[in-house]
DNA sequence: CTCAACACGTA
DNA sequence: CGTACGTGTTGAGG
């Protein structure tokens, strides 16, 4: 059975319009969103969606999920979602209209979407139309899904899809109507101080440069820095001179306004995307429920939005401190559990570098290691600079980086910056001929694969522009690092889930950010969440490294740090 | 109102 | 001239 389902605004998130369920026979069912919530509709939802009801398909079954999660149920049912799979058979592509799909999978056209037709009225501003459409795209999905999975199949993307993605959607689902608690009273004094830092800085700048300008505004900052001071322009931008913070930081010393304005950029950042933002996402619970993207990024990673959770600051004290506004429900403790250096580990793995391989066996601090073997010194005399830079080196390869773009980041002379790599490179000779080989092998088929199969397309390859084709080059290096990576992380989430529900556990997931997850624990089962999660994480995927998890709990995502 | 550009937070 | 994202702000266009 088909669906799909209409919302009155942003899906997942607004009022559910109705739903249009389609049979085998194109035979449509509509349930209005009026009565869809009615005890008596809910308790057939739940019976359709248990074990053993019929297997349901669409084209982006998410929303819904989560709908129904939002009402306690749970469903175990799904096993198409056609958003999903033409995703997995062109994630670069971006755009997965049901119609444009229907057109070029089926070769059918979507019934035209009809309003009320002209000269009449749509007397309960829920006209048929809306429901016809509906049934029409739960039936175009019952179409697609035979040409989509001819698709997959050919491309051996069946089993990331049925075992994988699949599976993942009613875990997201589940996460997204539970949310992440919020105390909010933390996260508006933090908004409230920021905000009289940012007026004060603001004060204070325009003293210092001598004149009243809107600090926030690139083209009058650039005026006043450049025109006005006179200071020393560093890098250029398509429209002018850059204020970025890299070229701010080389100007410290020059005159005191650049400091203030390195402070007021952080506090503004804090204040109005941090503080501001998050708070106008709290919903009624208390708690904030992002919507977790599934097709969105190429590489195979989840994105948040609305908000994006993945981007909560960490780097700085000041910024941190939004993570103690992040708490666990009364009666849980939050618990973090994070793969260490993940990345890192799964470019030894792929590489199969005797080197990396052995530094990560060792279990020594794998920086250290690394710097050591680079700088032919021994672990105990790395210097923290060797370490840092080490440790720069490592994860500028899985992006790439070239001998320019290390000795910009590291403020060294491009030829040094040479020496370093050529160095890393002679200490671990592997990694070099896995990239290599990466590159010429993505040219050859034009596309990448994880080793779980995940495709990316990369056209850019075969530009004719020395620019574009160097910037594919890159992203064949790091889509099956990244991608990898994902793909781990994303067998974890379900293995986590299924030992949960297998252990009929209270715990539960509410956030992951890309290597890391977080759960709500009822502290008499720490000990069992912890080895639960544990297992899961580091059981997800044999790589020729141990994987390794760091785990901590505490009352907020700032407590729970190892 | 939408859009591009810039800037900047995370993994 | 390092990959992958999403958001806030400005300023130009409509």
């Amino acid at each position: 059975m088909t669906f799909a389902a209409l919302w009155d605004g942003d899906a997942g998130r607004s009022p559910l319009a109705g739903v249009a369920f389609a049979g085998d026979n194109d035979g449509v069912v509509w349930i209005h969103g009026a009565i869809a919530g009615s005890s008596e509709v809910l308790a057939e939802l739940a019976r359709l969606s248990s074990d053993g009801g019929a297997p349901l398909a669409a084209h982006g079954a998410k929303p819904l999920l989560r709908w129904l999660a939002e009402r306690g149920i749970d469903v175990h049912t799904l096993v198409h979602d056609t958003e999903l799979a033409a995703y997995l058979v062109d994630p670069a592509d971006g755009q997965y209209a049901l119609d444009d799909l229907l057109e070029r999978y089926a070769g059918l056209a979507l019934a035209a979407e009809s309003g009320p037709a002209a000269g009449q009225l749509d007397l309960d501003g829920t006209s048929a139309g809306r429901a016809d459409s509906a049934g029409a795209e739960a039936v175009a999905v019952g179409r697609l899904v035979g040409p989509l999975g001819a698709a997959m199949q050919a491309r051996n993307l069946l089993a990331l899809y049925t075992d994988m993605e699949i599976p993942l959607v009613r875990v997201l689902a589940n996460m997204e109507a539970l949310g992440v608690g919020v105390d909010r009273k933390v996260l508006s004094e933090l908004n409230t101080t920021l905000s009289a830092q940012c007026d004060a800085l603001t004060r204070e700048i325009h003293e210092a440069a001598g004149g009243e300008f809107n600090v926030n505004s690139t083209p009058q900052l650039r005026e006043v820095l450049f025109d006005r001071l006179g200071l020393a322009p560093q890098r250029k931008t398509k429209t002018g001179y850059s204020t970025d913070a890299a070229s701010l930081e080389k100007l410290v010393g020059e005159h005191p306004v650049i400091e203030l304005l390195l402070r007021y950029r952080e506090v503004e950042k804090l204040r109005s995307t941090y503080g501001t933002g998050l708070l106008a996402e709290v919903a009624d619970d208390g708690r904030i429920h992002a919507t977790f993207t599934q097709t969105v990024a190429r590489t195979g990673r989840l994105s948040s939005e609305h908000p994006n959770l993945h981007n909560i600051p960490v780097r700085t004290e000041l910024g941190r401190s939004f993570r103690s506004a992040f708490v666990a429900a009364d009666g849980f403790e939050l618990l973090v559990a994070d793969y260490n250096q993940i990345e890192l580990r799964v470019i030894a793995h792929l590489a199969e570098d005797p080197g990396l391989i052995a530094a990560f066996e060792s279990g020594t601090d794998i920086h250290t290691t690394t710097a050591a073997r680079v700088f032919g010194v021994d672990d105990a005399d790395v210097t923290h600079a060797q370490r840092s830079q080490a440790k720069m080196v490592s994860y500028g390869l899985a992006y790439g980086m070239e001998a320019y773009g290390l000795a910009q980041r590291l403020g060294i002379a491009n030829g040094e910056a040479q020496q370093i790599l050529d160095a890393y490179f002679e200490a671990f000779p592997s990694v070099h001929a896995y990239m290599d080989a990466t590159v010429a092998e993505a040219r050859e088929r034009g596309y990448t694969e994880t080793l779980f199969g995940r495709r990316r397309q990369i056209p850019e390859l075969a530009s004719p522009n020395a620019r574009i084709r160097q910037a594919g080059e890159r992203q064949a290096m790091n889509a099956g690092i990244q991608g990898l990576a994902a793909d781990i992380f994303k067998v974890a989430l379900v293995r986590i889930d299924r030992a949960l529900t297998a252990s009929n556990s209270t715990s539960r997931l509410i956030l992951q950010v890309h290597d890391e997850v977080l759960l709500e624990i009822e502290p008499d089962g720490r000990d069992e969440a912890v080895a639960l999660v544990l297992e899961a994480m580091t059981g997800a995927f044999d790589l020729r490294v141990p994987l390794e998890v760091n785990l901590a709990t505490g009352r907020s995502w700032a407590d729970a740090k190892a």
